[in-house]
DNA sequence: CATGAATGAGGGTTCATTCAT
DNA sequence: GATGAATGAACCCTCATTCAT
């Protein structure tokens, strides 16, 4: 009981040190922001951090995981098999979705990083990009595509909605303005193709 | 006819060092790369890189604007309108083929800065995002669609290839074993839709 | 006797203390050695360490003082006064033989301490040096040598003592291989000098 | 010649440096000392340092080295070879002269730091002791000595001036009082044996 | 007395940038 | 314009020590 005890403070104290990165890694950036900037927000000495994290980096590894159990946590694909429209509209609605307010700017830091940093991109790669598109290559498998068809399908999906988030920080207005109306246009658009548009 | 003869110079020379950096930051990356490390590739000494670049991040700038300059030279649309497949594979080709090899880590790279520096980002959405946008909208206006559709359409598809470049660079194999047959099959899949593949 | 008791629980503590960080301090050095790797070794709470000494330092003190106290417990000389010749190899033999194996490494790090810590310093020439060069000035006097003469010989014989253990500490390979031949050797040189060798 | 007035440039920095670190490191030894103190008694900023120097450890080395190369220096034996005595009092004399005044201190630093690190050990062992010793050694066998003889007096006597070092350096008063007449003393006790004093 | 999390001063080192030559 | 030594601010991280539990 003492143990669960521990085990909670620490857990708690891990995650008021990754709150404060993830306000001042968003205020400043990932490598403007300094561990003494962390520890202030965070009200704590600086040592401190270095017994909860290995080092900066592994902050950004903490966000990172806790961005990645939420996201788990949400993913899980209804009981019933939806139709191939609702599936589609999953898929984009959800990242879409999940990046929201503050979140983005944040995802900002840590996509940036992402691609620099081997550890951080293999961590995205196995655990997050890997397990959802072999969900999402099985439901098109199991609706009658070949596994090369699937295949294709799931990367163009997930890499269009990888892309559009890109563009989105990047600072498109039309994106921003019609965010909330993407998902449906997104999913008739991959489902009848540009022929499908009333033209 | 002096200053002719200088300006030649001086774009060599800067040249030379964007060469230089290129190198270097596809090797390191960005931050972890110094000044000296660009200054030895580059054969000249440290200060001399001053003489021709504001700081460290101009150079990442002045790598970005080559890159710009070479892809709107080869974006040109041809003068007689293709027929929308050809559009597609256009839009979708081109970018995948121009990151081969090399500029791939290259590209890594300044998108990586680009997430997160204000001005590179801007940079890149009124150089090449929005000029590549509004002519693929042109076009698809004049194929008859309207502008909320064309809108949509071009930020899909930009947003498909960015992604799968960035999935591309995180590791994924079935694109790196696909991806010489990508922009045929993504264009018939944005053209007909899902419910054009073969099922 | 409730005292005793705890007396004896605290000199166990002390030493066990001692001991470990006689370990760790052989292993890395003195500076090299945080508290945590003793307590680590020690099997105790960092804290505690202090519950016994007052610094780091106190530690170094602590294993010096208890270097010492074995070595005067084994330094008496017999009761029936020895020849000069058992005398010498006595002064000899005894230093070199107490510092074999894991304890040379150990005196290493004392010894360079010693060098730069005065109070170390200060403890080592009043609680050894000393007390060893009385003793043994005051056996050559019995036996008919005059002040001045004494002085110098048991300075010159301690001397080379001292010294001989750090060359082999420094790695000489002639010494490592003479070492247990060297008391008798040495004895003799000192006795009839250089002229006594058998030329 | 340009390179020729770099190259003095160069060692004329290097010196400064090394100087002013001699004199911060006898003041409050090596571990105590930070760089910027040395910075600030070379009147550089610390960065510079690191122009000149791989790290605070290559100063000591540094400052070694000099030592080193002073005292081969001064060490080549007398062209024709002097008779045993003035040998040992040669051999004697030199070491012990060479440590007067301030160098003693810093020689305490050098030493203490020697005893604990691999590389400054080894440097030693190999660039000074080795040298040395191997010269004597070839004395003592032209002299007539058998080679295991020659090796063991050697040692002995290079160990009984260095232990004498480390004990002046302890603060033995006797020492201080006699180090003139010490080499004298030492050179006779050494020739003769302690049978040879008057007693 | 034991614990070990918290502390925070401190230090070695880096590196973008400057500027005298 | 070219050079590269000098600069010094800044930063990540360590670790001896404290103290509330």
């Amino acid at each position: 009981m003492k143990d669960a005890m521990q085990e909670l403070l620490i857990t708690a104290r891990r995650n008021q040190i990754l709150d404060a990165a993830a306000v001042v890694f968003t205020q400043k950036g990932f490598h403007p922001t300094t561990i003494r900037d962390v520890a202030r927000e965070a009200g704590v000495a600086d040592g401190t951090i270095y017994n909860y994290f290995e080092s900066k980096a592994a902050l950004l590894m903490g966000i990172f995981e806790r961005m990645r159990a939420s996201a788990v946590q949400q993913a899980a694909l209804p009981p019933s098999l939806p139709d191939q429209r609702a599936f589609l509209r999953l898929m984009i609605h959800h990242p879409l979705n999940a990046l929201r307010d503050n979140d983005f700017a944040l995802f900002r830091i840590v996509i940036s990083e992402m691609m620099v940093n081997e550890e951080l991109r293999t961590l995205y790669a196995r655990q997050i990009l890997a397990p959802t598109l072999a969900m999402a290559e099985e439901y098109l498998a199991q609706q009658g595509y070949g596994p090369d068809h699937s295949r294709l399908v799931v990367r163009a999906v997930s890499g269009m909605v990888l892309g559009l988030i890109v563009e989105y920080v990047a600072g498109d207005a039309t994106l921003r303005d019609a965010w909330d109306t993407l998902p449906d246009a997104l999913a008739d658009l991959m489902l009848h193709g540009l022929e499908g548009l009333s033209s």
